[in-house]
DNA sequence: GTCACATTAATTGTCGACACATTGGATTTA
DNA sequence: TAAATCCAATGTGTCGACAATTAATGTGAC
């Protein structure tokens, strides 16, 4: 179940078709990150003209999706770590400020609607023991209404329109879901708990520490895996 | 004299040079803020294909310049205060960060190199009472520098890469060289300080201050004209 | 005179072909 | 053998033309 983006427009021309397929497709790790596109080729797979299939390769660029080289081509972005941890830091800062504008911004109606999604998040995690929906979809979608929430369009812009699929493509790639799902879960029932009190300084402060915690659970994570490896060498 | 941007790819293909064209007739309002754009009248403008153009004009779409509706076409921008205030609240998010990991990241040589520069910046503002020069390409070397330094290349792209044209575009056609200057001036002092001193929360603090310092002063001046108009009539 | 509908004109999306640049391998030379 | 040069093959950039959609104009009915 998807989170359907509000940012996107709707998908009339056959560019915009493919572009939604090929962005699935990398973000799935169906074309491999860091591969090179053969445009003569991917042309021919969606059956479509070289024209058309750049236009798309020109949305996917915008996301940051893919990289392109003057007379060169195009590569699919190679998920790094420093590339992670460089992504959570810009995270940290926009939607740490989405946060601070929300709590001024959301109206009530808004807010009780957040409240809701949480319990039926709790109940969720309770069913399942949560780990791969709430990391996965939930916590997206929690993000993803704040940010809406704070009601300026350039945040909202950046960060769901551009930032989101590569957030969700190293999602996928690195696979991560950690034993972080219930203690994230609390930190969010926080956040919402200081917009609902309209306090936009506090609000900032407990989102990016959530968003620093998890990157910081990440790095410790990578930390061991290094060390592991280079034990077993 | 134009602070050259290390982000952009070099200028080779027509597109390219094309791109380079309109953004600065954009920038510079030659092509007028919310103006309709024709392909066939532009591409005969610049002698080129139309394929040509739209690739130029996928690069400024990416940049915020213009807006494309499907089947519809696209619109250079306007410059609302809504909009600068939105790109406000978001260059403090990203500036303050970058703020913040220049303290840890900028080398020995490039804060010298910076201090270095501020001298520089205060004898021509005292030649030449400072106000346009500071103000226009001064502040904006400034800011370009202290993201650089955060060696963060998500960062870099974002707002040097894509917000920093549409602050231009604002500066020029709002016009602001306000009395900040000095101000302005000193408070850049400060934050070096901190980045020297490698204090990174001060640093962030300092630069999203400085930025919503300039924000709160649009507004008032902002509120004085709308004072002003209404009482004309 | 105004609204609704149909027809025409103009603009955008898509296509296939050509021009140019880059890459890889074969040939020549030191 | 190694390096440099040339040539062919592949891939990207650009072009002009056609198809599909939207905007504009004109016509008729009320």
């Amino acid at each position: 179940m998807y989170i359907d983006n509000p940012t996107k427009q709707a998908i009339v021309t056959t560019a915009d078709k493919v572009f939604e397929k090929m962005q699935h497709a990398i973000v799935e790790g169906e074309i491999p990150a860091g591969s090179k596109i053969s445009e003569p080729e991917l042309a021919k797979h969606y059956q479509i003209s070289r024209s058309t299939l750049r236009e798309a390769l020109n949305r996917l660029e915008k996301c940051h999706l893919i990289e392109r080289k003057a007379n060169i081509g195009s590569r699919v972005v190679d998920c790094t770590i420093e590339g992670l941890l460089e992504l959570y830091i810009t995270r940290e800062a926009l939607e740490g400020m989405a946060c601070r504008h929300a709590a001024f911004n959301m109206t009530d109606e808004e807010i009780a609607s957040m409240q809701q999604m949480l319990i039926n998040h709790s109940q969720a995690k309770a069913l399942q023991e949560g780990v791969a929906y709430y990391q996965e979809e939930g916590d997206l979608d929690f993000h993803y209404k704040i940010i809406l929430g704070s009601h300026n369009q350039q945040l909202i812009n950046l960060i769901c329109g551009q930032l989101y699929h590569l957030v969700r493509m190293y999602r996928f790639q690195f696979g991560m879901q950690s034993a972080r799902a219930s203690r994230a879960y609390d930190e969010h029932l926080h956040i919402l708990q200081a917009i609902s009190d309209r306090d936009g300084e506090l609000a900032e402060m407990l989102m990016r520490r959530h968003i620093a915690a998890s990157r910081k659970n990440i790095e410790q994570k990578i930390a061991e895996q290094k060390l592991n490896t280079s034990a077993k060498n």
